[in-house]
DNA sequence: TGTACATCAGTGAACGCGCGTTCACTGATGTAC
DNA sequence: TGTACATCAGTGAACGCGCGTTCACTGATGTAC
């Protein structure tokens, strides 16, 4: 009746089912933004947990189902980033071409994070790399998140061109776009070669790109 | 004595070694592509080739070994990408401001060449992210091709930077990354959300980015 | 309040399939004498 | 020129291990009467 199982001492809490859940999909995230999904076992994930097979078995009915989850809890936090950063800049500004300015320097700050983050991985990629495993519906997922950065920056970028001519002709859905291949580049770069700033260092690239554009004593 | 297997008929030419292991290679790299590398089965391969286990462990040592030959051999194709349209851009001109344009219009050229290929892949990032599977040899083939390119772009970055001071400032590592960066970024978004024309759009918005850096009427 | 049953969360042994790897073998071609 | 042997390229059956999955079971908590 209303009780709350994370109220009680580690020893009691035994009981909570959506924890152990939880505790499955990040060591399952960790395995398999290093390994792969296909490299990984369950047996591995069940390992860092202190869990057993039946446990496994009893939150996720196959490990497709895993799979799944884990895409769809990573999509929803990518999109509560991109919610967060669009409505911070909202409330930052009423200029368009401000905004759009403000809205990438909150995203310096997520990009601060990655760099700090010692292995930092982007599950859309590494699904994408091995999506000859996953159903359309998981490839969906995938496609509609990518796909609402570049219908909301996208519309940004319309405001700002529309407000301000830019220096250059510019297509805003690829602009956009920019920003995903960016991040996803990043992860690449950072992953091979490695280095302390690179999503920030790539990230202000970005945002010299668009401030030629747009910037002060644009034509 | 110096007779050529490849100059006999198709029926003939049967015990061309060589031949097999390509084909074998061939084979593996469209499957890793897909499915990445754990996925993929040395029966997969096979079938493909119309060939048999022995013939595989003939020509491979192990699945590893397999796993090594293939980014070799890709480290080598993007070697000579690089070094075709560096030396060619420096053919073209003298000047390093319109080179570094050449050089990138160059790479349109392949890029335009990977937007019309069905499912366009980049091993290295394939690799990286199943980075738990292979040893260090193999991790660093990779970032020995990133960071050559990183060299050589980043050398022809400094000298137009030198001619020409750009219209702001200018780290040329990370501008020579971004490189990279925009290509891995784009084959994650070509195998996500697609699109005719991703690779060109991108790598056209880079070019766009020097252009106002270096371009006509910099301060 | 006590009893009977249902549900939730987790256990751990067992199974069968597919995987990477091994191996004894074949048959064609090249080389030595 | 003929014979014996070596090498190259490939065959296909067999093996053992680890994987995803199943299942009969346990024990704590919640609910009905």
């Amino acid at each position: 009746m209303g009780f709350d199982p994370r109220a009680m001492g580690e020893e009691m809490a035994k009981r909570s089912g959506a924890e152990t859940r939880e505790k499955l999909l990040d060591a399952a995230e960790g395995l398999i933004n290093r390994q792969g999904f296909a490299a990984t076992s369950i047996d591995q994930i069940l390992e860092r947990v202190g869990a057993t097979k039946g446990t496994f078995f009893y939150h996720f009915a196959s490990k497709q189902a895993l799979a799944d989850a884990l895409i769809r809890r990573f999509a929803s936090q990518d999109r509560a980033v991109l919610a967060s950063c669009l409505e911070r800049s909202k409330t930052l500004t009423d200029d368009p071409v401000q905004r759009l300015d403000v809205f990438v320097g909150l995203l310096l700050e997520v990009a601060d994070v990655l760099d700090g983050t010692p292995e930092p991985g982007c599950l859309f990629a590494t699904y994408c790399y091995e999506s000859g495993l996953f159903d359309a519906a998981t490839n969906d997922v995938i496609a509609d998140a990518i796909r609402r950065w570049r219908d909301e920056v996208g519309a940004m970028i319309r405001e700002a061109v529309e407000r301000q001519p830019p220096r250059a002709p510019v297509d805003p859905d690829s602009l956009a776009d920019m920003l995903t291949v960016i991040f996803e580049g990043a992860f690449v770069l950072s992953r091979t070669v490695g280095g302390p700033t690179v999503f920030g260092d790539q990230l202000r690239h970005y945002r010299a790109y668009l401030r030629l554009l747009f910037g002060a004593g644009a034509a």
